[in-house]
DNA sequence: TCTGTAAATATTGCCAGACAATAAGTGTGC
DNA sequence: GCACACTTATTGTCTGGCAATATTTACAGA
Protein backbone atom coordinates (compact mmCIF):
# COMPACT_ATOMS: atom_id res chain seq x y z
CA UNK A 1 0.00 0.00 0.00
CA UNK A 2 1.13 3.45 0.21
CA UNK A 3 4.94 3.05 0.55
CA UNK A 4 5.65 5.43 3.53
CA UNK A 5 9.12 5.04 2.71
CA UNK A 6 11.65 7.18 5.25
CA UNK A 7 11.34 9.67 7.82
CA UNK A 8 8.39 12.07 8.21
CA UNK A 9 6.99 11.54 5.19
CA UNK A 10 3.78 10.78 6.68
CA UNK A 11 1.06 11.34 4.00
CA UNK A 12 2.68 9.88 1.09
CA UNK A 13 -0.46 8.16 -0.31
CA UNK A 14 -2.49 11.11 -0.49
CA UNK A 15 -1.10 12.11 -4.10
CA UNK A 16 -3.74 9.53 -5.39
CA UNK A 17 -6.55 12.01 -5.59
CA UNK A 18 -5.20 14.96 -5.31
CA UNK A 19 -5.27 15.87 -8.58
CA UNK A 20 -8.02 17.96 -9.91
CA UNK A 21 -7.72 19.85 -6.34
CA UNK A 22 -6.87 22.93 -6.91
CA UNK A 23 -8.45 23.65 -10.49
CA UNK A 24 -11.98 25.00 -9.46
CA UNK A 25 -10.11 27.55 -7.65
CA UNK A 26 -8.00 28.45 -10.48
CA UNK A 27 -11.00 29.14 -12.47
CA UNK A 28 -11.02 32.66 -13.88
CA UNK A 29 -13.35 34.84 -11.60
CA UNK A 30 -16.13 35.87 -14.40
CA UNK A 31 -17.14 38.66 -12.23
CA UNK A 32 -20.57 37.30 -12.09
CA UNK A 33 -22.47 39.48 -10.08
CA UNK A 34 -22.53 37.44 -6.79
CA UNK A 35 -20.60 34.19 -6.51
CA UNK A 36 -23.20 33.32 -3.82
CA UNK A 37 -20.52 30.22 -2.65
CA UNK A 38 -17.29 31.74 -2.30
CA UNK A 39 -15.16 28.49 -3.12
CA UNK A 40 -12.82 27.26 0.02
CA UNK A 41 -9.93 25.07 -1.22
CA UNK A 42 -11.73 21.50 -1.30
CA UNK A 43 -10.61 19.06 1.50
CA UNK A 44 -9.50 15.70 1.09
CA UNK A 45 -12.89 14.18 2.22
CA UNK A 46 -14.38 16.52 -0.40
CA UNK A 47 -12.41 15.13 -3.24
CA UNK A 48 -12.66 11.43 -1.86
CA UNK A 49 -16.38 11.53 -1.90
CA UNK A 50 -15.91 13.02 -5.59
CA UNK A 51 -14.55 10.40 -6.32
CA UNK A 52 -16.63 7.90 -4.85
CA UNK A 53 -19.45 9.68 -7.00
CA UNK A 54 -17.89 9.75 -10.13
CA UNK A 55 -17.07 6.19 -9.15
CA UNK A 56 -21.31 5.11 -9.33
CA UNK A 57 -21.25 7.32 -12.77
CA UNK A 58 -18.95 5.25 -14.43
CA UNK A 59 -20.74 2.10 -12.50
CA UNK A 60 -17.92 1.30 -10.96
CA UNK A 61 -19.84 0.67 -7.80
CA UNK A 62 -23.54 -0.17 -8.51
CA UNK A 63 -26.72 -0.04 -6.82
CA UNK A 64 -26.92 -1.39 -3.87
CA UNK A 65 -23.01 -2.44 -3.46
CA UNK A 66 -21.18 -2.10 -0.20
CA UNK A 67 -18.57 0.36 0.67
CA UNK A 68 -15.91 -1.50 3.01
CA UNK A 69 -13.70 1.44 4.52
CA UNK A 70 -10.70 -0.65 4.33
CA UNK A 71 -11.22 -0.43 0.72
CA UNK A 72 -11.49 2.71 0.11
CA UNK A 73 -8.87 3.09 2.63
CA UNK A 74 -6.47 1.11 0.41
CA UNK A 75 -7.87 2.27 -2.76
CA UNK A 76 -7.75 5.61 -2.39
CA UNK A 77 -5.13 6.04 -0.53
CA UNK A 78 -6.39 8.07 2.63
CA UNK A 79 -6.80 6.88 6.21
CA UNK A 80 -10.26 5.49 7.68
CA UNK A 81 -10.99 8.58 9.60
CA UNK A 82 -11.27 10.71 5.98
CA UNK A 83 -13.25 7.97 4.15
CA UNK A 84 -15.44 8.23 7.23
CA UNK A 85 -15.68 12.07 6.67
CA UNK A 86 -16.37 11.32 3.09
CA UNK A 87 -19.28 8.75 3.67
CA UNK A 88 -21.00 11.14 6.01
CA UNK A 89 -20.93 13.66 3.32
CA UNK A 90 -22.13 11.28 0.38
CA UNK A 91 -25.22 10.36 3.01
CA UNK A 92 -26.25 13.89 3.67
CA UNK A 93 -26.74 14.52 -0.17
CA UNK A 94 -28.19 11.19 0.01
CA UNK A 95 -26.03 8.98 -2.27
CA UNK A 96 -25.43 6.12 0.23
CA UNK A 97 -27.67 4.75 2.87
CA UNK A 98 -25.56 4.73 5.76
CA UNK A 99 -26.59 2.44 8.79
CA UNK A 100 -24.94 1.90 12.32
CA UNK A 101 -22.58 -1.30 12.39
CA UNK A 102 -23.41 -1.89 8.79
CA UNK A 103 -21.79 0.77 6.86
CA UNK A 104 -22.50 2.58 3.64
CA UNK A 105 -24.39 0.75 0.43
CA UNK A 106 -25.23 2.86 -2.65
CA UNK A 107 -28.51 3.45 -2.36
CA UNK A 108 -31.03 1.91 -4.41
CA UNK A 109 -34.63 3.66 -5.36
CA UNK A 110 -37.30 1.89 -5.58
CA UNK A 111 -40.53 3.45 -7.11
CA UNK A 112 -41.56 5.04 -4.11
CA UNK A 113 -38.65 6.42 -3.55
CA UNK A 114 -37.96 7.45 -6.82
CA UNK A 115 -41.86 9.34 -6.53
CA UNK A 116 -40.98 10.89 -3.29
CA UNK A 117 -37.54 12.06 -4.91
CA UNK A 118 -39.06 13.60 -8.12
CA UNK A 119 -41.53 15.72 -5.36
CA UNK A 120 -38.58 17.22 -4.02
CA UNK A 121 -37.23 17.97 -6.79
CA UNK A 122 -40.25 19.27 -8.59
CA UNK A 123 -40.39 22.08 -5.98
CA UNK A 124 -37.09 22.80 -5.82
CA UNK A 125 -36.67 23.00 -9.54
CA UNK A 126 -39.69 25.06 -9.49
CA UNK A 127 -38.56 27.60 -7.02
CA UNK A 128 -34.99 28.01 -8.79
CA UNK A 129 -36.90 28.71 -12.26
CA UNK A 130 -38.70 31.25 -10.33
CA UNK A 131 -35.34 32.72 -8.61
CA UNK A 132 -33.91 32.82 -12.35
CA UNK A 133 -36.27 34.54 -13.71
CA UNK A 134 -36.19 37.10 -11.60
CA UNK A 135 -32.61 37.42 -11.53
CA UNK A 136 -32.20 37.12 -15.31
CA UNK A 137 -31.84 40.41 -16.24
CA UNK A 138 -28.45 40.77 -14.38
CA UNK A 139 -25.42 41.18 -15.86
CA UNK A 140 -25.02 38.60 -18.77
CA UNK A 141 -26.76 35.87 -17.02
CA UNK A 142 -28.86 35.92 -20.04
CA UNK A 143 -26.51 35.10 -22.80
CA UNK A 144 -25.11 32.39 -20.90
CA UNK A 145 -28.45 30.54 -20.10
CA UNK A 146 -29.24 30.70 -23.74
CA UNK A 147 -26.15 29.37 -24.36
CA UNK A 148 -26.55 26.94 -22.04
CA UNK A 149 -30.11 25.78 -23.61
CA UNK A 150 -28.85 25.73 -26.91
CA UNK A 151 -26.15 23.28 -26.28
CA UNK A 152 -28.57 20.94 -24.41
CA UNK A 153 -31.45 21.28 -27.10
CA UNK A 154 -28.57 20.45 -29.60
CA UNK A 155 -27.23 17.67 -27.56
CA UNK A 156 -30.46 16.03 -27.03
CA UNK A 157 -30.16 12.59 -29.09
CA UNK A 158 -30.24 9.29 -28.06
CA UNK A 159 -26.94 8.38 -28.97
CA UNK A 160 -24.08 9.94 -26.87
CA UNK A 161 -26.22 9.63 -23.87
CA UNK A 162 -23.68 11.12 -21.60
CA UNK A 163 -22.84 14.18 -23.51
CA UNK A 164 -27.06 14.51 -22.75
CA UNK A 165 -26.50 14.42 -19.59
CA UNK A 166 -23.59 16.53 -19.18
CA UNK A 167 -25.59 19.47 -21.10
CA UNK A 168 -28.32 18.80 -18.89
CA UNK A 169 -26.73 19.03 -15.75
CA UNK A 170 -24.86 21.98 -17.13
CA UNK A 171 -28.24 24.00 -17.79
CA UNK A 172 -29.60 23.18 -14.49
CA UNK A 173 -25.80 24.20 -12.94
CA UNK A 174 -26.74 27.79 -14.89
CA UNK A 175 -30.08 27.58 -13.74
CA UNK A 176 -29.24 27.08 -10.08
CA UNK A 177 -26.65 29.87 -10.21
CA UNK A 178 -28.77 32.08 -11.97
CA UNK A 179 -31.22 31.47 -9.09
CA UNK A 180 -28.20 32.92 -6.62
CA UNK A 181 -30.33 31.29 -3.60
CA UNK A 182 -27.54 29.90 -0.96
CA UNK A 183 -30.10 27.89 0.75
CA UNK A 184 -31.12 25.46 -2.36
CA UNK A 185 -28.13 24.74 -2.96
CA UNK A 186 -27.19 23.39 0.23
CA UNK A 187 -30.07 22.00 -0.09
CA UNK A 188 -29.95 20.18 -3.41
CA UNK A 189 -26.27 19.58 -4.37
CA UNK A 190 -25.78 19.75 -7.80
CA UNK A 191 -23.92 16.38 -7.59
CA UNK A 192 -26.60 14.23 -6.33
CA UNK A 193 -28.95 15.66 -8.75
CA UNK A 194 -26.81 15.10 -11.41
CA UNK A 195 -26.57 11.16 -10.62
CA UNK A 196 -30.00 11.09 -9.67
CA UNK A 197 -30.90 12.75 -13.12
CA UNK A 198 -28.67 10.26 -14.65
CA UNK A 199 -30.64 7.63 -12.98
CA UNK A 200 -33.83 8.18 -14.85
CA UNK A 201 -32.23 8.70 -17.52
CA UNK A 202 -32.11 5.54 -18.36
CA UNK A 203 -35.88 4.57 -18.85
CA UNK A 204 -36.61 7.52 -21.82
CA UNK A 205 -37.64 6.78 -25.03
CA UNK A 206 -36.82 8.64 -28.12
CA UNK A 207 -40.71 10.34 -27.83
CA UNK A 208 -40.10 11.47 -24.84
CA UNK A 209 -36.99 12.79 -25.65
CA UNK A 210 -38.54 14.88 -27.95
CA UNK A 211 -40.55 16.46 -25.95
CA UNK A 212 -38.27 16.97 -23.35
CA UNK A 213 -36.51 19.20 -25.52
CA UNK A 214 -40.16 20.90 -26.72
CA UNK A 215 -40.34 21.45 -22.45
CA UNK A 216 -37.00 22.93 -21.77
CA UNK A 217 -37.22 25.22 -24.99
CA UNK A 218 -40.47 26.26 -22.77
CA UNK A 219 -38.90 26.90 -19.71
CA UNK A 220 -36.12 28.58 -21.34
CA UNK A 221 -38.71 30.67 -23.04
CA UNK A 222 -40.33 31.80 -19.83
CA UNK A 223 -37.40 32.17 -17.38
CA UNK A 224 -35.54 34.61 -20.35
CA UNK A 225 -38.70 36.61 -20.62
CA UNK A 226 -38.53 37.17 -17.14
CA UNK A 227 -42.25 35.68 -16.35
CA UNK A 228 -41.51 34.15 -12.94
CA UNK A 229 -44.74 32.64 -12.36
CA UNK A 230 -44.85 30.77 -15.85
CA UNK A 231 -41.13 30.02 -15.45
CA UNK A 232 -42.16 27.76 -12.01
CA UNK A 233 -45.27 26.50 -13.46
CA UNK A 234 -43.80 24.88 -16.13
CA UNK A 235 -40.67 23.54 -14.77
CA UNK A 236 -43.01 21.87 -12.28
CA UNK A 237 -45.18 20.20 -15.27
CA UNK A 238 -41.78 19.32 -16.72
CA UNK A 239 -41.18 17.43 -13.76
CA UNK A 240 -44.35 16.41 -12.99
CA UNK A 241 -44.39 15.02 -16.72
CA UNK A 242 -41.16 13.02 -16.19
CA UNK A 243 -42.36 11.11 -13.27
CA UNK A 244 -45.23 10.43 -15.82
CA UNK A 245 -42.96 8.91 -18.08
CA UNK A 246 -40.24 7.05 -16.14
CA UNK A 247 -42.09 6.16 -13.09
CA UNK A 248 -44.56 3.52 -14.14
CA UNK A 249 -41.47 1.77 -16.30
CA UNK A 250 -39.43 1.26 -12.67
CA UNK A 251 -40.55 -1.36 -11.37
CA UNK A 252 -37.77 -3.13 -9.32
CA UNK A 253 -35.99 -0.97 -11.20
CA UNK A 254 -32.29 -1.75 -10.21
CA UNK A 255 -30.75 1.45 -11.47
CA UNK A 256 -27.61 3.10 -11.95
CA UNK B 1 -27.23 3.31 29.13
CA UNK B 2 -25.08 0.87 28.36
CA UNK B 3 -23.72 0.37 31.70
CA UNK B 4 -21.09 -2.28 30.23
CA UNK B 5 -19.23 -2.40 33.94
CA UNK B 6 -16.59 -4.15 34.52
CA UNK B 7 -13.08 -4.49 32.70
CA UNK B 8 -11.77 -2.66 29.63
CA UNK B 9 -13.96 0.15 30.30
CA UNK B 10 -12.16 2.29 27.57
CA UNK B 11 -14.48 4.47 26.93
CA UNK B 12 -15.51 6.38 29.73
CA UNK B 13 -16.13 9.98 29.11
CA UNK B 14 -18.61 9.25 26.43
CA UNK B 15 -21.26 9.26 29.60
CA UNK B 16 -21.97 12.81 29.53
CA UNK B 17 -24.22 12.84 26.76
CA UNK B 18 -25.09 9.46 26.74
CA UNK B 19 -28.51 10.27 28.40
CA UNK B 20 -31.59 10.29 26.16
CA UNK B 21 -30.36 7.54 23.61
CA UNK B 22 -32.42 5.35 23.63
CA UNK B 23 -35.70 6.89 24.27
CA UNK B 24 -36.92 7.43 20.91
CA UNK B 25 -36.60 3.88 20.13
CA UNK B 26 -38.81 3.12 22.81
CA UNK B 27 -41.35 5.22 21.89
CA UNK B 28 -44.47 2.87 21.38
CA UNK B 29 -45.12 1.89 17.98
CA UNK B 30 -48.01 3.39 16.78
CA UNK B 31 -48.97 1.43 14.16
CA UNK B 32 -48.44 4.63 11.61
CA UNK B 33 -49.02 2.69 8.20
CA UNK B 34 -45.94 3.64 7.25
CA UNK B 35 -42.60 4.19 9.74
CA UNK B 36 -40.85 5.79 6.56
CA UNK B 37 -37.74 6.34 8.32
CA UNK B 38 -36.68 3.05 10.46
CA UNK B 39 -35.16 4.89 13.53
CA UNK B 40 -31.58 3.05 13.43
CA UNK B 41 -30.32 3.84 17.04
CA UNK B 42 -28.03 7.15 17.12
CA UNK B 43 -24.81 7.08 16.98
CA UNK B 44 -22.44 9.40 18.90
CA UNK B 45 -22.20 11.87 16.54
CA UNK B 46 -25.50 12.20 16.38
CA UNK B 47 -26.02 12.62 20.38
CA UNK B 48 -23.24 15.22 19.62
CA UNK B 49 -25.02 17.19 17.50
CA UNK B 50 -27.61 16.99 19.16
CA UNK B 51 -25.89 18.29 22.70
CA UNK B 52 -24.70 21.56 19.94
CA UNK B 53 -27.90 22.33 18.56
CA UNK B 54 -29.55 22.40 22.49
CA UNK B 55 -26.74 24.42 23.30
CA UNK B 56 -28.05 26.95 20.64
CA UNK B 57 -31.55 26.64 21.40
CA UNK B 58 -30.60 27.14 24.90
CA UNK B 59 -28.58 30.87 24.12
CA UNK B 60 -25.29 28.76 25.50
CA UNK B 61 -23.83 29.29 22.52
CA UNK B 62 -24.61 32.48 20.36
CA UNK B 63 -24.68 33.34 16.53
CA UNK B 64 -21.04 33.73 15.48
CA UNK B 65 -19.44 31.94 18.10
CA UNK B 66 -16.52 29.92 17.04
CA UNK B 67 -16.42 26.16 17.91
CA UNK B 68 -12.99 24.81 18.97
CA UNK B 69 -13.20 20.96 18.57
CA UNK B 70 -10.81 20.71 21.50
CA UNK B 71 -13.52 22.07 23.46
CA UNK B 72 -16.07 20.69 22.34
CA UNK B 73 -13.85 17.40 23.11
CA UNK B 74 -13.50 18.37 26.46
CA UNK B 75 -16.74 19.86 27.49
CA UNK B 76 -18.73 16.72 26.13
CA UNK B 77 -16.50 13.96 26.17
CA UNK B 78 -16.58 12.32 23.33
CA UNK B 79 -13.45 12.03 21.42
CA UNK B 80 -12.20 14.47 18.36
CA UNK B 81 -13.29 12.47 15.63
CA UNK B 82 -16.51 12.30 17.02
CA UNK B 83 -16.26 15.88 17.15
CA UNK B 84 -15.90 16.21 13.70
CA UNK B 85 -18.54 14.15 12.51
CA UNK B 86 -21.01 16.14 14.59
CA UNK B 87 -19.98 19.08 13.12
CA UNK B 88 -19.87 17.61 9.68
CA UNK B 89 -23.56 16.75 10.29
CA UNK B 90 -24.53 20.52 11.73
CA UNK B 91 -22.72 21.77 8.56
CA UNK B 92 -24.90 19.25 6.40
CA UNK B 93 -28.28 20.63 7.55
CA UNK B 94 -27.01 24.21 7.80
CA UNK B 95 -26.69 24.89 11.48
CA UNK B 96 -23.21 25.83 11.30
CA UNK B 97 -20.67 27.11 8.78
CA UNK B 98 -17.42 25.13 8.60
CA UNK B 99 -14.82 26.69 6.52
CA UNK B 100 -11.39 24.67 5.94
CA UNK B 101 -8.48 25.41 8.83
CA UNK B 102 -10.67 28.07 10.22
CA UNK B 103 -13.57 25.78 12.13
CA UNK B 104 -17.10 25.71 12.49
CA UNK B 105 -19.20 28.83 13.47
CA UNK B 106 -22.95 28.80 14.35
CA UNK B 107 -23.80 30.26 11.48
CA UNK B 108 -25.82 33.68 10.93
CA UNK B 109 -27.89 34.78 8.93
CA UNK B 110 -27.99 38.13 7.21
CA UNK B 111 -31.66 39.60 5.45
CA UNK B 112 -30.76 37.69 2.33
CA UNK B 113 -29.65 34.35 3.48
CA UNK B 114 -33.11 34.50 5.85
CA UNK B 115 -35.35 35.39 2.65
CA UNK B 116 -33.51 32.50 0.69
CA UNK B 117 -33.69 30.18 3.59
CA UNK B 118 -37.53 31.14 3.70
CA UNK B 119 -37.86 31.00 -0.34
CA UNK B 120 -36.86 26.63 0.34
CA UNK B 121 -38.73 26.31 3.33
CA UNK B 122 -42.01 27.88 1.68
CA UNK B 123 -42.12 25.51 -1.32
CA UNK B 124 -41.36 22.36 0.83
CA UNK B 125 -43.55 23.27 3.93
CA UNK B 126 -46.21 23.53 0.70
CA UNK B 127 -45.33 20.27 -0.65
CA UNK B 128 -45.63 18.72 2.86
CA UNK B 129 -48.77 20.09 3.32
CA UNK B 130 -49.80 18.78 -0.14
CA UNK B 131 -48.86 15.33 0.06
CA UNK B 132 -50.57 15.51 4.18
CA UNK B 133 -53.54 15.85 2.60
CA UNK B 134 -53.34 13.44 -0.07
CA UNK B 135 -52.45 11.18 2.94
CA UNK B 136 -54.47 12.36 5.36
CA UNK B 137 -57.84 9.88 5.73
CA UNK B 138 -54.97 7.06 5.90
CA UNK B 139 -55.25 5.50 9.66
CA UNK B 140 -55.80 7.87 12.63
CA UNK B 141 -54.08 10.58 10.80
CA UNK B 142 -56.82 12.83 10.73
CA UNK B 143 -57.15 12.55 14.61
CA UNK B 144 -53.18 13.32 15.54
CA UNK B 145 -53.25 15.81 13.24
CA UNK B 146 -56.18 17.77 14.46
CA UNK B 147 -55.05 17.19 17.47
CA UNK B 148 -51.36 18.67 17.26
CA UNK B 149 -53.06 21.98 15.85
CA UNK B 150 -55.44 22.27 18.51
CA UNK B 151 -52.42 22.19 20.84
CA UNK B 152 -50.60 24.93 18.99
CA UNK B 153 -53.82 27.44 18.75
CA UNK B 154 -54.01 27.22 21.75
CA UNK B 155 -50.38 27.54 23.22
CA UNK B 156 -50.46 30.26 20.79
CA UNK B 157 -49.51 33.53 23.93
CA UNK B 158 -47.07 36.15 23.50
CA UNK B 159 -45.99 34.52 27.24
CA UNK B 160 -44.44 31.39 26.89
CA UNK B 161 -42.62 32.04 23.83
CA UNK B 162 -41.02 28.25 23.79
CA UNK B 163 -44.13 26.42 24.38
CA UNK B 164 -45.32 27.81 21.11
CA UNK B 165 -42.11 27.00 19.53
CA UNK B 166 -42.56 23.66 20.60
CA UNK B 167 -45.46 23.07 19.70
CA UNK B 168 -45.37 24.51 16.33
CA UNK B 169 -42.48 22.03 16.06
CA UNK B 170 -44.48 19.26 16.77
CA UNK B 171 -47.46 20.43 14.36
CA UNK B 172 -45.02 20.81 11.76
CA UNK B 173 -43.55 17.65 12.46
CA UNK B 174 -46.68 15.52 12.37
CA UNK B 175 -47.62 17.58 9.29
CA UNK B 176 -44.31 16.00 7.60
CA UNK B 177 -44.68 12.19 9.46
CA UNK B 178 -48.20 12.48 7.71
CA UNK B 179 -46.90 13.43 4.19
CA UNK B 180 -44.78 10.45 4.26
CA UNK B 181 -42.24 11.59 2.40
CA UNK B 182 -38.56 10.41 2.84
CA UNK B 183 -36.68 12.87 0.72
CA UNK B 184 -38.65 15.99 1.98
CA UNK B 185 -37.50 14.76 5.58
CA UNK B 186 -33.73 13.96 4.46
CA UNK B 187 -34.02 17.60 2.69
CA UNK B 188 -35.23 19.16 5.81
CA UNK B 189 -34.36 17.66 8.90
CA UNK B 190 -37.02 18.78 11.43
CA UNK B 191 -34.45 19.77 13.87
CA UNK B 192 -32.75 22.35 11.40
CA UNK B 193 -35.99 24.25 10.90
CA UNK B 194 -36.88 24.25 14.14
CA UNK B 195 -34.08 25.95 14.88
CA UNK B 196 -34.79 28.72 12.14
CA UNK B 197 -38.29 29.29 12.71
CA UNK B 198 -37.61 29.61 16.44
CA UNK B 199 -35.26 32.46 15.05
CA UNK B 200 -38.08 34.13 13.16
CA UNK B 201 -40.11 33.95 15.99
CA UNK B 202 -38.09 36.69 18.08
CA UNK B 203 -39.41 39.30 15.43
CA UNK B 204 -42.95 38.61 15.66
CA UNK B 205 -45.64 41.25 17.59
CA UNK B 206 -48.92 40.10 19.03
CA UNK B 207 -50.54 41.44 16.00
CA UNK B 208 -48.58 39.17 14.26
CA UNK B 209 -49.31 36.14 16.16
CA UNK B 210 -52.57 36.25 16.06
CA UNK B 211 -52.57 36.75 12.39
CA UNK B 212 -50.97 33.22 12.36
CA UNK B 213 -53.57 31.22 14.61
CA UNK B 214 -55.60 32.81 11.31
CA UNK B 215 -52.81 31.38 9.21
CA UNK B 216 -52.75 27.98 10.51
CA UNK B 217 -56.68 27.11 10.97
CA UNK B 218 -56.77 27.58 7.19
CA UNK B 219 -53.73 25.27 6.45
CA UNK B 220 -55.33 22.59 8.59
CA UNK B 221 -58.48 23.09 7.56
CA UNK B 222 -57.33 22.13 3.62
CA UNK B 223 -55.46 18.87 5.11
CA UNK B 224 -58.06 17.66 7.01
CA UNK B 225 -60.55 18.00 4.02
CA UNK B 226 -57.81 16.78 1.68
CA UNK B 227 -57.87 19.45 -0.70
CA UNK B 228 -54.03 19.35 -2.17
CA UNK B 229 -53.84 22.19 -3.63
CA UNK B 230 -55.79 24.41 -1.20
CA UNK B 231 -52.79 23.11 1.19
CA UNK B 232 -50.16 23.71 -0.29
CA UNK B 233 -51.40 26.94 -1.87
CA UNK B 234 -52.21 28.78 1.87
CA UNK B 235 -48.95 26.93 3.36
CA UNK B 236 -47.12 28.93 0.64
CA UNK B 237 -48.97 31.84 1.30
CA UNK B 238 -48.41 31.41 5.54
CA UNK B 239 -45.11 31.34 4.55
CA UNK B 240 -44.75 34.89 2.37
CA UNK B 241 -46.31 36.47 4.70
CA UNK B 242 -44.15 35.22 7.38
CA UNK B 243 -41.37 36.44 5.40
CA UNK B 244 -43.11 39.64 5.22
CA UNK B 245 -43.91 40.13 8.44
CA UNK B 246 -40.14 39.59 9.89
CA UNK B 247 -37.45 40.16 7.00
CA UNK B 248 -37.93 43.70 7.18
CA UNK B 249 -37.34 43.79 10.69
CA UNK B 250 -34.42 42.00 10.39
CA UNK B 251 -31.17 44.53 9.17
CA UNK B 252 -27.85 43.82 10.85
CA UNK B 253 -30.04 41.42 13.05
CA UNK B 254 -28.09 38.83 15.19
CA UNK B 255 -30.49 36.56 16.11
CA UNK B 256 -30.36 33.24 17.97
C1' DT C 1 -30.73 -32.56 3.19
C1' DC C 2 -32.31 -29.01 5.76
C1' DT C 3 -32.47 -25.94 9.87
C1' DG C 4 -31.25 -23.53 13.68
C1' DT C 5 -27.57 -22.31 16.69
C1' DA C 6 -22.90 -21.38 18.19
C1' DA C 7 -18.32 -20.09 17.17
C1' DA C 8 -15.13 -17.46 13.98
C1' DT C 9 -14.42 -13.60 11.12
C1' DA C 10 -15.15 -9.16 9.07
C1' DT C 11 -16.36 -4.59 9.72
C1' DT C 12 -17.75 -0.58 11.95
C1' DG C 13 -17.73 2.77 16.17
C1' DC C 14 -15.04 5.34 18.75
C1' DC C 15 -10.87 6.49 21.02
C1' DA C 16 -5.90 8.24 21.73
C1' DG C 17 -2.07 10.48 20.21
C1' DA C 18 0.81 12.44 16.69
C1' DC C 19 2.54 15.97 13.45
C1' DA C 20 2.20 19.06 9.31
C1' DA C 21 -0.44 22.95 7.33
C1' DT C 22 -2.79 26.88 7.87
C1' DA C 23 -4.75 30.86 10.20
C1' DA C 24 -4.65 34.17 13.95
C1' DG C 25 -2.19 36.88 17.04
C1' DT C 26 2.09 39.50 18.54
C1' DG C 27 5.81 42.01 18.36
C1' DT C 28 9.66 44.72 15.95
C1' DG C 29 11.87 47.98 13.05
C1' DC C 30 10.99 51.53 10.03
C1' DG D 1 0.89 53.74 11.72
C1' DC D 2 2.38 49.83 8.64
C1' DA D 3 4.71 45.91 6.51
C1' DC D 4 7.17 42.21 7.99
C1' DA D 5 8.89 38.00 10.42
C1' DC D 6 7.82 35.14 14.59
C1' DT D 7 4.86 32.67 17.85
C1' DT D 8 0.75 30.42 19.03
C1' DA D 9 -3.84 28.31 18.41
C1' DT D 10 -6.38 25.32 15.75
C1' DT D 11 -7.56 22.41 12.11
C1' DG D 12 -6.37 18.47 8.59
C1' DT D 13 -5.06 14.01 8.25
C1' DC D 14 -2.55 9.88 9.52
C1' DT D 15 -1.54 5.59 12.39
C1' DG D 16 -2.90 2.26 15.33
C1' DG D 17 -5.88 0.30 18.72
C1' DC D 18 -9.82 -2.16 20.81
C1' DA D 19 -14.83 -2.96 21.87
C1' DA D 20 -19.42 -3.57 19.72
C1' DT D 21 -21.98 -5.32 16.30
C1' DA D 22 -22.97 -7.73 11.91
C1' DT D 23 -22.03 -11.48 8.74
C1' DT D 24 -20.36 -15.78 7.67
C1' DT D 25 -19.05 -20.34 8.61
C1' DA D 26 -19.19 -24.69 11.03
C1' DC D 27 -21.69 -27.95 13.16
C1' DA D 28 -25.25 -30.72 15.62
C1' DG D 29 -29.73 -32.43 15.52
C1' DA D 30 -34.14 -33.43 13.17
Amino acid sequence: MNDTPTATATRAGATKIVKAAKTAAAAKAVKTPAPIAAQHPRSTPDRVADAISKGILMRRFTVGQRLVEADLTRDLGVSRSTVREALRILASSGVVDLTPHRGAVIRSLDREDAASLLGVLEVLTGLAARLAAANIQIGNNAKRFEAAAQKLIEANTPEALDRVLDERANYYKVMFDIANSGELNRVLPQARAHLFRAQFYHSLTTTDLRSMVAEYRAITAAILEGDQAKAEARTRKHLQKTGERTLPRMTAFSLA
